[in-house]
RNA sequence: GCUCAGAUGGUGGAACUGGUAGACACGCAGGACUUAAAAUCCUGUUCCCGUUAAAGGAGUGCGGGUUCGAUUCCCGCUCUGAGUACCA
């Protein structure tokens, strides 16, 4: 029979479901292997072409493994608490549980039906109650959790109560906020209960903060930072402020260096480690504390310095200004009268920017005089002090000083406000523009004058020390993570307050359920939506009423797939004991700053209390590249009056003709030839449409976009499945370039894929489409076409270039094809080298050789023999100057300087010499002679 | 601005450690089979000059360098994509 790849597939996908033929094995004597797809978020549009791109990638390893005698873990589950599902519901009433039951049931139709080798028997979803109730329990355990630095890892909170009864605060080394208080044991034990557990909130894991939201008080509801535009709402185009909230936040902070370090440890790759750097932003330099001038408004002051952090302690004699964030606590009691109403209009004018405003208006400098003064502890200098926008509360100190000879920023300022530039290098130019140059000795700076930068570093921090106002300190650009958002699809939060303070629920009562609320939108006091549940009320106060962020069910969700109906643990210590982490893991890098950093944060913190053996969760990474739209233009030709007609232009003409382009249906386009009839079908409106041709064809234009709806550019898996079947997509998905490249969807090639695998599958029959396969022994051409895939695919899979190993399987078909083989030694290999790119035919054609069914993903890849690849003569380019003149077949055995004798001795090399002695030769063994004449 | 990645025929791409540039596939052109189409098969296809063929020349974004030899290594630039930013 010809290949009826519909019959085949379906065939297979209900075998390997009826089977469980993926199911990976907690117990086994083999290596074990784990394979990671980033888990989708279920949305409703389903999956298009771009998708399953690295989910075949990881599949075909994932097979290819197994073929290597690897019990390999390959799961699939769904992130499926998330915004989009909310909002539907606002707008639908129809709960997201619903809505997000039939996005995954199209999800898993679509996945089933491209043929992955998925161990269902594992999935999870994030917003099933038996998976968030250890979200919830690991929220539990950070709470119950502060860093010791001493230890330089995360202990339990009871330790830390036993040290305060013990030694009270003294000896603490702890990451922790900064108002914490002094206290002996004694003074400890006679706090209140209470006050106790106020001030331990201040050394957990998981901890309540200030943070500032975008609330839009038209909404009633918090808005994400891409959800606001110039300081409105995106949705309705409401004004949007600033607003403080106490919100949950998640003390990353103290993993900073550590999640640094372990970049240095996992196989990533290198743009991708580098971001996560970036986002670390660990800067080495100085904190310096700046003793405030007593003020002129001659109040008595809290405050006796002002402390900055720079990474140029070594310029500090170049200081001529300080300035503050806007909404430094300083700022207030530093404005002088007379400064007062300057300073308030300031402050109003910051507070409508949001944080993303204050930042893209980087060029136009603005500030406040503060009228008070603070000294340069070094040389007792007056310096004005300033607040500016630029500064931004959340970074250092919330305070920079201002050396304009050496900052272009600090130099516009400077130039604004007319203050002094002191140049502090002799090699500075600074007539325009500062220079940050380190080189050269300085000047106008005192006690460092005429040394280098290194030395001028390490003798002012040495000075600083002694006085006491300053010392080397390290500091992070990355914050702590927020922990909260006002919203209703999404983990609640397993705790809830009591006389103001928060209290984690017994552990006996997870999971906490989301509650059922009339409407998913907040209250009309703002309160989140959770406040509409009916009595859904603690017995010893109230409920948490944020959830908890996206990126909380992703952050362990690897784990669960190890042991995932576990009801006791989230996942067994045999289990993880097991499994341990992730060998490979594959997606987009999209999730460079997000979920893989707050994934190896949550890695390293159970490590740190002993509940998984590894420090970091994923060995291996790969990002595959995005899939981009390539949409498909027609072009309506615009009449004299500049109105559109109903004659379109093909591509190739309209240069002679005025018209203006129009998306259309990439469906009805083929090779760029637009399919008239289907066009004219389309629409109502182009039902007598004309059209100006070229050759006879309407050729449409081409323009890469992102794939979406309104584009007509999104290709669909299904259309081309019930077209060329799953086997062709999965190939030609691989086909299509590298993994890791973005490129444009271009379903053009598809053709000579699906062409491939019938040819493939002729291989095995006679002309008349019957079944004919011999076990002759195999001849040496047969042999050596075989071994050259199987050593192949090896080395193409392992570095995970698949398109590659699209291109040989071609060949060898092709080769095979050539030599009429039909040997049943060979064609049964290649059916196993095949197998991990195109299961469906390849388990077909191992059951028509006669092997039982189903067997056919647990055979053992062939072994390569690199006897068939032996050559003995080679065809050696003959080159005169660098450029290929003619080849040459030498034997192999000869030695470089017999090659030369026999290169010269020929005759067509001596008409290309023209009687000349090349100056020099030179043979490099297999592979070329090159003469230089 | 900074960081990273990339640029090869009409198109997607190959060339793994410096050694025959353009594998494989699409498209296109021509042909075979066919009443016709589909399917299949064959031939050609980097460009220029020339043309029955041959022979020549140029050629991997641009300019330079190292080398017997560079898509590959080095220096300078242009463009594209991604990330990121008043980070002190």
């Amino acid at each position: 029979m010809d290949y009826q790849f519909k019959d085949i597939e379906q065939k297979w996908q209900q075998f390997w479901a009826d089977n469980q033929t993926f199911k990976a094995e907690d117990k086994t004597t083999k290596p074990k292997y784990y394979v990671l797809d980033m888990f989708p978020y279920p949305s409703g549009a389903g999956l298009h072409v771009g998708h399953p791109l690295g989910y075949i990638a990881s599949d075909i390893f994932a097979r290819y493994k197994r073929l290597k005698g690897f019990n390999v873990l390959h799961p699939m589950g769904y992130d499926s608490f998330g915004l989009p599902a909310e909002q539907y519901a606002i707008q639908t009433g129809q709960h997201p549980a619903v809505t997000t039951e039939d996005n995954i049931a199209t999800y898993r139709r679509q996945l089933d039906q491209i043929g992955f080798s998925f161990d269902w028997s594992r999935e999870v979803r994030t917003s099933s109650p038996d998976y968030y109730k250890w979200t919830q329990w690991i929220f539990m355990q950070l709470f119950n959790s502060w860093y010791n630095k001493a230890a330089d890892k995360a202990e339990s909170i009871t330790k830390l109560v036993e040290h305060f009864e013990k030694n009270g605060s003294a000896g603490v080394n702890a990451v922790c906020d900064e108002e914490i208080l002094s206290f002996t044991a004694d003074e400890w034990k006679a706090m209140s209960s209470n006050s106790q557990q106020e001030e331990l909130l201040k050394y957990r894991l998981t901890y309540l903060r200030e943070s500032t939201v975008n609330w839009c008080p038209a909404l009633g509801t918090v808005l994400a930072n891409d959800e606001v535009k110039d300081g409105f709402s995106e949705r309705g185009g409401y004004p949007v402020e600033q607003k403080k909230m106490m919100q949950w936040s998640m003390r990353i902070t103290a993993y900073a260096e550590r999640l640094l370090q372990g970049l240095d440890t996992i196989d990533w790759p290198e743009p991708l480690k580098e971001m996560q750097r970036n986002w670390i932003g660990k800067s080495i330099g100085a904190s310096v504390r700046f003793p405030i001038e007593k003020p002129a408004h001659n109040i008595e002051l809290n405050a006796h310095y002002i402390e900055v952090f720079t990474t140029r302690v070594d310029t500090i004699f170049g200081v001529t200004f300080m300035v503050l964030a806007p909404e430094h606590e300083l700022v207030a009691e530093l404005t002088t009268p007379g400064q007062k109403a300057n300073i308030e209009a300031y402050i109003a004018q910051t507070k409508k920017k949001s944080e993303l405003d204050r930042m893209a208006d980087a060029k136009t400098v603005s500030g406040a005089f503060t009228g008070s003064y603070v000294l340069n502890p070094l040389n007792g200098e007056l310096v004005p002090i300033y607040i500016a926008d630029y500064v931004l509360a959340g970074y250092g100190t919330g305070a920079v000083m201002g050396v304009p000879s050496g900052d272009q920023r600090d130099y516009l300022f400077a130039k604004h406000f007319n203050l002094n530039i002191v140049p502090i290098l002799d090699t500075q130019n600074i007539t325009t523009e500062a220079d940050p140059t380190k080189e050269g000795k300085y000047i106008n700076s005192d006690f460092i004058n005429g040394l280098t930068y290194k030395e001028a570093t390490a003798a002012v921090i040495a000075k600083l020390e002694e006085i006491e106002a300053g010392k080397a300190k390290v500091n992070f650009r990355m914050r702590d993570a927020i922990f909260g958002r006002q919203r209703y699809w999404g983990e609640p939060v397993p705790v809830y307050f009591k006389e103001g303070l928060p209290h984690l629920i017994s552990e006996s009562d997870l999971p906490l359920l989301l509650p059922e609320v009339d409407k998913y939108l907040p209250t009309e006091s703002g309160e989140p939506p959770l406040a509409r549940a009916e009595g859904w009320k603690h017995p010893d106060g109230e409920y948490e009423l944020s959830t908890m962020p996206g990126w909380a069910g992703s952050s362990f969700y690897w784990y669960r797939y190890m042991d995932a109906h576990n009801d006791k643990e989230f996942a067994s210590k045999e289990a993880i004991a097991y499994w341990r982490d992730v060998d490979l893991y594959i997606g987009g890098s999209e999730h460079a700053t997000g979920h893989l950093l707050y994934s190896r944060f949550w890695n390293k913190f159970l490590k740190d209390i002993d509940l998984v053996i590894e420090e970091e969760p994923f060995k291996k990474l790969i990002n595959q590249g995005m899939i981009q739209g390539r949409s498909n233009f027609v072009y309506r030709l615009i009449d004299e009056e500049g109105r559109g007609t109903n004659t379109f232009v093909s591509h190739g003409l309209i240069g002679q003709y005025k018209t203006s382009p129009l998306h259309v249906d990439v469906n009805m386009v083929e090779n760029e030839v637009l399919n008239i009839n289907k066009f004219k079908a389309w629409r109502d409106e182009y039902s007598n449409a004309e059209f100006i041709l070229e050759n006879g064809k309407y050729i449409c234009g081409v323009e890469i976009e992102k794939m979406s709806k309104s584009k007509f550019n999104v290709v669909n898996p299904d259309d081309l499945i019930a077209r060329y079947g799953a086997d062709t997509l999965r190939m030609y998905e691989m086909f299509l370039g590298p993994l890791e490249q973005s490129k444009p969807w271009n379903t053009n090639g598809i053709e000579g894929v699906f062409k491939f695998l019938r040819k493939f599958w002729r291989l095995f029959h006679n002309d008349a489409w019957v079944f004919t396969v011999l076990g002759a022994e195999p001849t040496k051409a047969e042999l050596k076409s075989l071994h050259k895939i199987i050593r192949k695919v090896e080395e193409d899979v392992e570095r995970f270039s698949f398109n590659t190993s699209v291109s040989s399987f071609m060949i060898a078909i092709n080769e095979l094809t050539d030599l009429k083989c039909n040997n049943r030694r060979v064609l049964q290999d290649l059916v196993i080298t095949l197998s991990a790119y195109a299961p469906h035919i390849c388990e077909e054609l191992w059951v028509m050789l006669g092997n039982e069914a189903g067997t056919l993903s647990y055979a053992a890849y062939p072994k390569f023999n690199p006897a068939y690849l032996v050559e003995d003569e080679f065809a050696y380019p003959i080159s005169i100057n660098g450029k290929t003149k003619m080849n040459l077949n030498i034997s192999l055995s000869l030695e470089p300087k017999e090659i030369e004798e026999f290169v010269l001795a020929n005759a067509d090399v001596k008409k290309y010499l023209d009687g000349k002695q090349p100056k020099k030769v030179i043979v490099v063994k297999g592979r070329i002679v090159n003469m230089v004449v």
